[in-house]
DNA sequence: AAATAATATCGTAATATTGCAATATAGATA
DNA sequence: TATCTATATTGCAATATTACGATATTATTT
């Protein structure tokens, strides 16, 4: 198939799966990092910077975007990136209830 | 392709790439936080609560183990599942230092 | 206005993922 | 030992993802 039954989750389970999928790819793990490091930079800055073509990176940059992740102001004919902290910090604190939840109970295996 | 160019990046990069994507999708999600609310459970349980057919579930379940984000342990002819909390740490230590590094720059967009 | 620079989009090939029926395996129980 | 119960594996069809060459778009510079 390759097609998900998301129509069976609840909505935050589908927003959750789909920005840590926007997220599970090396290439845009280097991106965030990158930005996070330099705090904005342009899509070319990045393309020099990893080992994908132009396309590629292009494309990446447009999945972040689309998650929220990142946002990019035009700036004459490039476009200046850098990190939007709503999406980050919504990831943060899922994964910190998660830790405080199994912290709380444990047991088992 | 389908394919990812892995070799041009850091080991920390594909390593936190590869945790993503084993949560990455809506039935995992679901896995994670039944598992999680009631602290341990068996495979057939997870057949009972999701949409999926048991091949699926047991698809899903070695993927959530191959991350090393679930354990099981042998019980009977069951198999009893629960949350490995080290993994889960690790993504909430994570997303928490990119949070505060993006917290102390800000500017931009 | 032409050339240049930065980015996006399209089209496509290669590969990966998802879901499930059919079947296998392994332990429990009658 | 035959049957049942729980789980895993296999094989496959449908779909998604990844990467990139070619090309389009848009703004800047000459």
């Amino acid at each position: 198939m390759g097609i998900s039954k998301t129509e069976h989750f609840t909505d935050k389970q589908n927003e959750l799966a789909s920005l840590l999928k926007a997220l599970a790819h090396p290439a845009r793990i280097a991106i965030l990092e990158h930005i996070i490091k330099v705090n904005a930079c342009i899509c070319n800055d990045i393309v020099n910077e990893l080992p994908l073509a132009q396309p590629t990176i292009s494309q990446h940059l447009k999945e972040l975007k689309n998650a929220g992740i990142i946002k990019g102001n035009i700036e004459g004919n490039a476009i200046c990136y850098c990190i939007d902290e709503k999406v980050i910090g919504k990831l943060q604190k899922i994964f910190s209830g998660y830790e405080m939840k199994i912290e709380k109970k444990r047991s088992c295996c």
